[in-house]
Parts: structure tokens; C-alpha cells; sequence
DNA sequence: AGCACGCCGACT
DNA sequence: GTCGGCGTGCTC
């Protein structure tokens, strides 16, 4: 053996059998860090910590050759098991009682195979910051009566002051501040002190409340009666949680079946065995509409959304913990939320793609919930109009239970969508966005005192800055994406990244004159509608009218209470609102998104459509939609049109097959990204040969596509290319990618992501 | 990821 | 001879 090779061999020597037989009734501590490692780290635990440590608390450990001190959590404890190596040591103990329990480190060690990253990494991201810091919380000194104290009273004479103090805390019971002592006994600090030294108090460190944090309190309100169809899918869910078995349930009922309902009352049942629900919505639905209808039938319900301070998010958990709290709502992180006895979860909206994380770990919150249930033994509601195609095809199979809800409350019909062809009309062909067929439908909607809601699919339709002789939009310099141009603030932004410009008069590229701004974002329809029906109230809401916190809320009540007689925007104003006097809703394209380069380009068109046409004819009133499109005939809008979703899940499940798409294969995509593009693009290509070569080499099953430039090529000035791996199995994934990764050697400058079940290729 | 180690080329 | 550039490989 070559003398290089001893350093090494130094770091792995094996035990002498006295150090080997010193550890055996040793605890040894499994840790694992913020890092992308799969591996859990062995550390012998101190004498001092060994009464203290759990698995779940954070310690802080020399982690590398550098010997960095790196803060980690601890997953595991054992003791006496004869190790091969040396071990390091645990130095110091972060927290006290757990901040994950063992469910949790269970449900996390899950994500972390299941979505390819390290266990560590998905742990930090799990606990919120404000929880990590005890944000909001400060420790003080608190003093109590010593154990010995009747013994040592009976050899000691006590001044008055320090016998006020001892009779104020033996009847206290409770450990006191120095605030109150000092009150009670009408003294300064010196007796309590004394009382210290001489061994009769002893000092407490206690962590309270900085400040207090109001719960709003809301007006109760009784449970509504069940129709037929509700009363049965209650009785299904109330079935599943008797059983104390995992269940899926997907919930499909049509918009206005009464879905939140039959939340509440699973929730009821949950509640009166004495234990806990989740409710997890898109992060957009958590309007204080929704949280009100939770509020005010539960009489504690804590609402977690992304805009909470940290103290606040701290003191919700607390108060999660404790148990104290029957329902927790909240956006796609909630379904972490640390229920003492968890009884139920539902998504509503399932088929949304904000429950995807776009970032490590990019889980999906109905997967996590999924397990979540399994593990605690609990069911899981999904509730949705338009289920995804993997949910729908799971409860096909059979894995899942489908429940129905197909009819509306009180037997409304869902509303007529007529489907406008707008090749032909004279006023699109001229540049407006509202056609004849809409604008006429508009005014008799007007004339009948309806109010109206107008929807257009922002993505690919704004105004943009054209350039006649690049025959193309004006650029983010720093992103492949056309600038949008933002009339009431003079600027060209993306809507990728910061950048901002003032209005240009000459195209960057080529530098000739004679640009042009075109396109036909919310505002441009805004100044349409304007000038259409002029004196008519208008609201518009998109995310850049609505920047404000809460301004959100305030136009919707200004649009409930009549004040505003015609909506518009983009997606935001498409999801779970209910608004009765609502009696148009008017589709200014169809089609954008059913053109994408998109494997559920159909879904999210019927989806959208579905979604909007949901919005009317809730209350009294028949309400009717109008969706304009090039395509009538495409057989996505007819299904939609008709609200004939099995029909269109029909079809699509028979078209994904053949093309080998999910729900009938998994996938994972693999970006890679960097400054440069040719080498991005070469590494790009040397790492899909690799893993091609492995495939094969293992038989995994697993094909590789690609690589390409990804939709968008250029993001925050780095270039993105991309692969995708497709198999039957996830396992097959798993397994591939494990023997892969040890194999993978980038370029530093260039780096790596994988996105297990990608929801887009952008 | 992040850090130390090692191997090469340019310098006092 | 030594300093520091960047590729390599490991982390209990």
C-alpha cells in the first residue's frame, strides 16, 4: 500500500478493544445536516447531555474534515453498539424537549426519499424559523421553594420580609417572578437573594410570552342541514375515521355541491373523539371569506398563513402542540402542523399546483398528507370539481374511494357555457379583447341588474413592447421572457425577476425606432371596458392591483355588496368565490393555455374553465358563461362546456397512456443551470449520456428525455437546460438515481436540481 | 453544500 | 524552492 493512501486510513482507524469496550454502554446520537446528503452521522453523546438528548432536539456538531460546527437534529438514539470508526461528539444540546416528533422525523425521512434529497435539508425546512428562534418568547428567572425547604427552616431564622416571601410562594405553587415576589413582600431584590444563598429558593429558568397575541373571535354559527348527496359522503368519512385505518376519499363534487359543509362535519365527528383536523387550501383561498366558515362553527381554529410574523407562527404552533386547537387551516406547508392527536386531513381545491413546492424539497402537499395519514392511521378527503388525473385514475383502480357530490345545493343547475367563436368576428379581428357575441351578452347582463365577472388568462397575454423589424417582444435582459408593460406605473417589468425599465421609444436589439405596444393585459381590457360602458363601476384584480395586504378583501366586499358591478382579472379572481348576484362570467381566451408545451395543457384548460364557470348562478339567480376561443371544436372546451368532467378524464386518461404520461408513469426532471450556456448545455448532455449508460448498465427501466433548453431558457441570468426521467415505478427512479448521483461530477459553477413528479417544464 | 487536500504552473 | 490556482472527494 502506496504511503498517499495513510492520512486517510489514520480517520478510519479501527478501534483498540479498550476505547471499543469504553463506548458499549456509550449513547451514541444519529445526525443528520442541512446538507444535500442521504446519510445519517453517528456522534457519542456527552455524559452531561445523555439524560437531555431525544431524538428530535438539534444539537450542534464538528461535521467534515474542517471540523465546522454545523447545527443538526438528531434522529435517533442508541447505546452500546460497537462502532467501526471513531466517533466525534456531540458539543452542545440546542433545545430542551424535541422540536419533531417522532411522527414527524418518520414523515420526513419519507420526503426525503421520495423527493431525492437530503433528510436534513427537509427537516430545516419543515420547522418554521419563528419556531426555531422561539420567536416572540423570552426566557426569564423564575424562583421556587428549594425541596429541602422544611428542614433547612428548622435550623434557620428568616427576617420578616423573607418570611412574607416563603409563605407568598408556598401558596403560590407556581414558580414566581422576581416582579411579583418583590410586590408581595413590599421589598427590593436583597431578601430574595439572601433566600437564594442560603439555599431555601431556588432560580428557575422559565420561556413566556413576550406579548400577547389576540385570537379574533368570531360569532358562532349552527350546522347547516345535509342534502341526500352530503349526507352520504359524510357517512363515508364518518365510516373511514371509525375505522382507524388509512382511507383516501376523493371528494368529487361540482363547484356549489357543498363541499365545505361536509368538511365541517367530518371535522365535528374528528372533534368529538377528542382529537384534530387539517385543512389545507390553495394559498389563494385563504381569504377571511373562508376562514370565517371555519371560525365561526369551531371554537378554536388557527389559521396559518404565509404572511404570519414569526412570533406569530411561533405562538400558533405552541398552541397547535398543546391541543388546545381543533382545526388548523392553512396553505400547503399546514400539513406539517404538529396536531398532538391527528384525526383527519382534507385538501380542498386537490387539483391546485400551488400545493407543489417549487423549491427543495419540492414535495406535494397531498403525497405528504397522504403519508402523513398512513402513518398516524387517519383518513384523507380530497376534495375537488375537477379532480387531477392521478387522484381520479387511483380511486378508479380502486386504491382510493370515490365519493360524489354531482348535483348543486337545492338543485341549482350549473350554468349554460356558450362557447363563442371568435375566428370570424369583426371587433377581435380589429385588436379589441371583448367580442360582439360577449359585449351584447354584457349589456343585457347590465340591463337585468346582474353583475359580471370577466376572466382573462394572463399568461402570454399582456401588453407587450413589439419590435417590427426583430419581429419580435422586447426582453428581460436577464430572463428569456417578454417585458410586460405596466401603464399606471410607466414601467417595463418581468414577471420573473426585478427587473424594471422606463418606457422605451426604440427597440434594445436593433436599436430602430417604431416599436409598438401591444397585447391585451387586465389594464388594456380595463381601458376596453372603460370605453365600452362608460359610467359602469369597474373593479380590476390582478396581482399587481392588488399588492397591499388585506386590499384584496376589501374589493371582493366592494364587489359582494353590489358597489361594483363588473370584475376583471386573471386566476385570482377564478378560484372559490362565491358571489350570488353574479350573472355573467365572460372567458376572454380560452386557449392560452391549451397551446402550451405542457403534458396537462388540457387539464389546466378545463380546470380553468370549470373553475369560472363555477362562479355564477350560485345564488337565485341562473347565471350563464361565456368562453371565447379559436378552437370550439377542440373536445377539451366541448367536454368543458357541457361541465362533463368524466367525459374529458376519460379521454385524456386513454390519451396519457399511449403517450406514457402520469398518472401511468412517474416522472422527475433534472434542471441544470449556470452562467454559460454552452457548458450548461455540454454538462447538461455528458449527465444524461451517464445516466443513460447507468439505466442501461442496471436494466432500471427508467428512459431519459433529453436533454433540452428548458421553457424558459434563461432565468436570473443563469441558462437552464433539462432532462426527464420516465418510469413505471417511482422505485425504479429511486433506485437509478441513487446509483447515479455518487457518479455525478458538475462543474462547480454549474448546479443541479431534481423535481420528483414535476408539475411544469418551465 | 462546503471545505480541505492535492496536484500543477508562475513566481521570489 | 514556495505560493496559490482550481479540480476531487469526503463528510460519523
Amino acid at each position: 500500500m502506496s504511503r498517499e493512501s495513510e492520512p486517510r486510513l489514520f480517520s478510519v482507524e479501527p478501534l483498540l478493544p479498550f476505547e471499543a469496550a469504553a463506548l458499549d454502554d456509550r449513547l451514541t446520537a444519529q445526525v443528520v445536516v442541512n446538507r444535500p446528503l442521504t446519510s445519517v452521522f453517528d456522534y457519542t453523546v456527552p455524559e452531561a447531555l445523555a439524560d437531555w438528548i431525544a431524538p428530535g432536539c438539534r444539537v450542534r456538531v464538528p461535521f467534515g474534515r474542517g471540523n465546522q460546527q454545523l447545527v443538526g437534529y438528531c434522529v435517533g438514539l442508541t447505546r452500546g453498539v460497537p462502532q467501526r470508526r471513531k466517533l466525534k461528539e456531540v458539543v452542545e444540546l440546542i433545545d430542551r424537549e424535541p422540536l419533531v416528533s417522532s411522527m414527524m422525523l418518520e414523515l420526513t425521512h419519507w420526503m426525503s426519499e421520495r423527493y431525492l434529497c437530503g433528510w436534513g435539508q427537509v427537516i430545516e425546512s419543515v420547522v418554521p424559523a419563528g419556531v426555531k428562534r422561539q420567536a416572540g418568547t423570552r426566557e426569564i428567572t423564575c424562583y421556587a421553594l428549594a425541596d429541602n425547604v422544611n428542614e433547612t427552616l428548622a435550623t434557620r431564622k428568616l427576617s420578616k420580609k423573607q418570611r412574607l416571601l416563603i409563605d407568598f410562594l408556598s401558596e403560590a405553587k407556581e414558580p414566581q417572578t422576581v416582579e411579583s415576589l418583590t410586590t408581595a413582600g413590599d421589598c427590593g431584590t436583597s431578601p430574595i437573594h439572601a433566600l437564594v444563598k442560603s439555599g431555601l429558593l431556588v432560580p428557575i429558568r422559565r420561556r413566556v410570552q413576550r406579548d400577547e397575541i389576540d385570537a379574533k373571535s368570531i360569532l358562532p354559527q349552527a350546522d347547516l342541514q345535509l342534502s341526500g348527496d352530503q349526507r352520504e359522503a359524510l357517512d363515508k368519512i364518518n365510516g373511514s375515521l371509525r375505522e382507524q385505518q388509512h382511507q383516501t376519499i376523493l371528494l368529487h363534487g361540482v363547484t356549489g355541491s357543498g363541499k365545505t359543509e361536509v368538511y365541517i362535519q367530518a371535522i365535528r365527528e374528528v372533534v368529538s373523539y377528542g382529537r384534530q383536523a387539517i385543512v389545507l387550501v390553495p394559498e389563494i383561498s385563504l381569504t377571511p371569506q373562508t376562514i370565517r366558515r371555519f371560525s365561526a362553527r369551531f371554537s378554536n381554529v388557527a389559521v396559518l398563513h404565509s404572511h404570519l410574523k414569526d412570533a406569530e407562527r411561533h405562538w400558533h404552533w405552541q398552541r397547535i402542540a398543546s391541543g388546545e386547537v381543533q382545526v388548523v387551516v392553512g396553505a400547503r406547508s399546514a400539513v406539517f402542523a404538529p396536531l398532538p392527536q391527528l384525526g383527519l386531513i382534507i385538501i380542498d381545491e386537490e387539483h391546485e399546483s400551488t400545493f407543489k413546492q417549487q423549491t427543495t424539497p419540492r414535495y406535494h402537499a397531498r403525497e405528504v398528507a397522504r403519508e402523513r395519514c398512513r402513518i398516524e392511521k387517519v383518513p384523507l378527503v380530497l376534495g375537488s370539481a375537477t379532480p387531477t388525473l392521478e387522484s381520479l385514475e387511483r380511486a378508479q383502480r380502486g386504491v382510493d374511494l370515490l365519493v360524489s357530490l354531482p348535483k348543486r345545493i337545492e338543485n341549482r343547475p350549473l350554468p349554460p357555457v356558450f362557447l363563442v367563436d371568435i375566428r370570424n368576428d369583426p371587433l377581435i379581428a380589429r385588436g379589441h379583447s371583448i367580442g360582439r357575441s360577449l359585449e351584447r351578452a354584457m349589456r343585457m347582463a347590465l340591463d337585468e341588474k346582474g353583475q359580471i365577472i370577466l376572466f382573462l388568462n394572463l399568461r402570454g397575454y399582456s401588453t407587450v413592447v413589439w419590435c417590427p423589424s426583430c419581429r419580435g417582444g422586447v426582453k428581460c435582459p436577464d430572463c428569456d421572457i417578454t417585458l410586460t408593460w405596466h401603464r399606471d406605473r410607466q414601467l417595463l417589468m418581468c414577471h420573473s425577476c426585478e427587473y424594471a425599465s422606463g418606457p422605451v421609444q426604440q427597440c434594445p436589439v436593433c436599436d430602430k425606432p417604431g416599436v409598438k405596444y401591444i397585447g391585451s393585459g387586465t389594464q388594456r381590457l380595463e381601458q376596453e371596458v372603460k370605453t365600452k360602458f362608460p359610467g359602469v363601476s369597474l373593479m380590476r384584480m390582478d396581482s399587481d392591483s392588488m399588492r397591499q395586504p388585506g386590499s384584496h378583501d376589501v374589493a371582493l366586499e366592494a364587489f359582494r355588496r353590489g358597489e361594483i358591478r363588473i370584475l376583471l382579472g386573471t386566476q385570482m379572481i377564478a378560484k372559490g368565490l362565491d358571489f350570488p348576484a353574479v350573472t355573467l362570467v365572460g372567458v376572454i381566451d380560452a386557449d392560452t393555455q391549451l397551446h402550451q408545451p405542457d403534458l396537462r395543457a388540457s387539464e389546466r384548460t378545463f380546470q380553468l374553465i370549470a373553475q369560472v364557470a363555477g362562479r355564477t348562478g350560485r345564488g337565485d339567480r341562473p347565471g350563464r358563461v361565456l368562453v371565447q376561443t379559436m378552437n370550439p371544436d377542440e373536445p377539451v372546451i366541448q367536454h368543458a362546456s357541457r361541465h362533463d368532467y368524466l367525459a374529458f378524464a376519460r379521454e385524456e386518461l386513454k390519451h396519457r397512456l399511449e403517450m406514457h404520461s402520469p398518472p401511468f408513469a412517474k416522472l422527475a426532471r433534472i434542471i441544470l443551470r449556470g452562467l454559460d450556456e454552452s457548458t450548461v448545455q455540454l454538462q447538461a448532455r455528458e449527465l444524461a449520456q451517464l445516466i443513460r449508460e447507468q439505466s442501461t448498465a442496471l436494466a432500471s427501466g427508467v428512459r431519459v428525455l433529453g436533454p433540452a433548453p428548458a421553457q424558459i431558457l434563461k432565468l436570473r441570468k443563469h441558462f437552464r437546460y433539462h432532462m426527464l426521467l420516465s418510469a413505471a415505478e417511482l422505485s425504479q427512479l429511486e433506485s437509478l438515481w441513487h446509483s447515479v448521483v455518487p457518479l455525478i461530477n458538475l462543474r462547480p459553477d454549474i448546479e443541479m436540481q431534481i423535481d420528483v413528479d414535476p408539475m411544469d417544464m418551465r
